[in-house]
DNA sequence: CGGGGGCTTGAGGCCACTCAACGATAGTGG
DNA sequence: CCACTATCGTTGAGTGGCCTCAAGCCCCCG
């Protein structure tokens, strides 16, 4: 799923150039840089809504609680990627760093106040709003109809557009983090990704089984099927 | 879930007013007006998305496909409701008419037209995008994380608060419907409903099973627990 | 080198699915 | 207006995919 055009947006889907500000090209809007350690939070559900953030590195997940403790990860945010964009004045989602993260902070009020006035801006704020409810809309469908395989699978080929490096995928998260992703359960998912490297369609690379190699993309693509 | 809060927007979540443009005050934009036989299609996915819908009358569903045929909708619009309005160039799902249905078309072109140089329009079309995005993250929650019954008594919650007409829901849409909606099959939807029926929680109204009194909305809100 | 967390694998259980039959309803045409 | 029929909704029995619980292994890290 997620069949983002290739011409689309690349590894991190918006840099600060795509919001139409140069890096001290305009000093009304603040850039404050903070670091997390794997694990913290960075702001919760419905707290006041007052940075947009920007992922410099490392990687963070975004999710919702049920009273019982059920988490759905709505969103993995990699190195580029922007997050905590709301149009009201909430979050809607917590986020926290799944592991040590650098953070640029940009103060919600003053990228408002360039957007009044920039056209371009603007139409890029309103151009992510529609990319992340198009992640939201293919996640549903994956989520309401697609199978455990199938939705590993989803989940590979994703990546495997975001986080590779010559060839491997270097997940930053656990297998807890992709069930809570995938609306199934960790052992699910390893169980899944067992089955995948023993039909040969992925290898794990050295000891750490979180860096895979995929070794028919054509085999996982037809586990994927869009319409 | 879709705690929306009753100050925010009623029946229908949109009327023509929300885009800035109460009837014909507006001569640029074209407004057509058009009716559907049950069932029949609106458009189709990945078609050129040339109109933004209004409903009239009757209700619609949107909805994406995988190729053997497993469905997920991922809204209903009812009377009033906008939908159809993408940021690129084509539908991201395909539409159809729940039952016959009357609709306003808006000429996507000239709507952009009067964005342009109109910031309340502007506003609401950013407003309305960020509606669709609240809704598909919420709907994510409950498609990963939630049971069977909680679905049901979610989406009872949802059409309580749109549908009801003298303290009955009419249910425009049938069972399949309800069930590609919450991701479970249509036996599983008359199962919850039943328990629901038996617990007192709700009242078939009339020999027709799609008028639905609610009898105990607290007992149905307790499926429902947000965080 | 020892401790602890993360990953894998197995056994058993349960919730939702599948297949099927039946009843009720509403739409159709005589 | 009524009989007929296709469609929709309900209910039951049995199955299966994923979950739960548990144990063991391997790393990583201190």
């Amino acid at each position: 799923m997620f069949v983002r055009k290739a011409t689309n947006r690349m590894p991190g889907p918006y840099c600060l150039g795509d919001l139409g500000m140069t890096t001290g090209s305009n000093p009304i809007v603040s850039l404050n840089e903070f670091t997390y350690k794997k694990g913290t939070e960075i702001y919760r559900e419905k707290e006041p809504a007052e940075y947009v953030y920007q992922v410099k590195t490392g990687a963070v997940r975004t999710y919702k609680l049920l009273t019982d403790g059920r988490r759905q990860i709505g969103a993995f945010h990699l190195v580029g990627d922007i997050f905590g964009l709301e149009n009201g004045n909430e979050h809607r989602f917590t986020a926290e760093a799944v592991v040590k993260t650098a953070l640029r902070l940009i103060k919600r009020q003053s990228l408002e106040l360039v957007a009044e006035s920039d056209p371009v801006v603007r139409r890029n704020l309103l151009s992510m709003t529609t990319s992340n409810l198009e992640h939201a809309e293919n996640h549903m469908l994956l989520l309401g109809r697609k199978n455990a395989l199938e939705r590993v699978a989803a989940f590979l080929l994703e990546m495997d557009e975001r986080v590779t490096a010559m060839g491997i995928i270097a997940l930053p998260m656990g297998r807890l983090d992709i069930a809570d992703y995938l609306g199934i359960t960790l052992e699910t998912v390893s169980r899944a990704l067992s089955r995948l490297q023993q039909a040969g369609v992925l290898e794990f690379i050295g000891p750490n089984h979180r860096d895979i190699a995929l070794r028919d993309r054509g085999r996982l693509a037809s586990f994927d099927l869009p319409a």
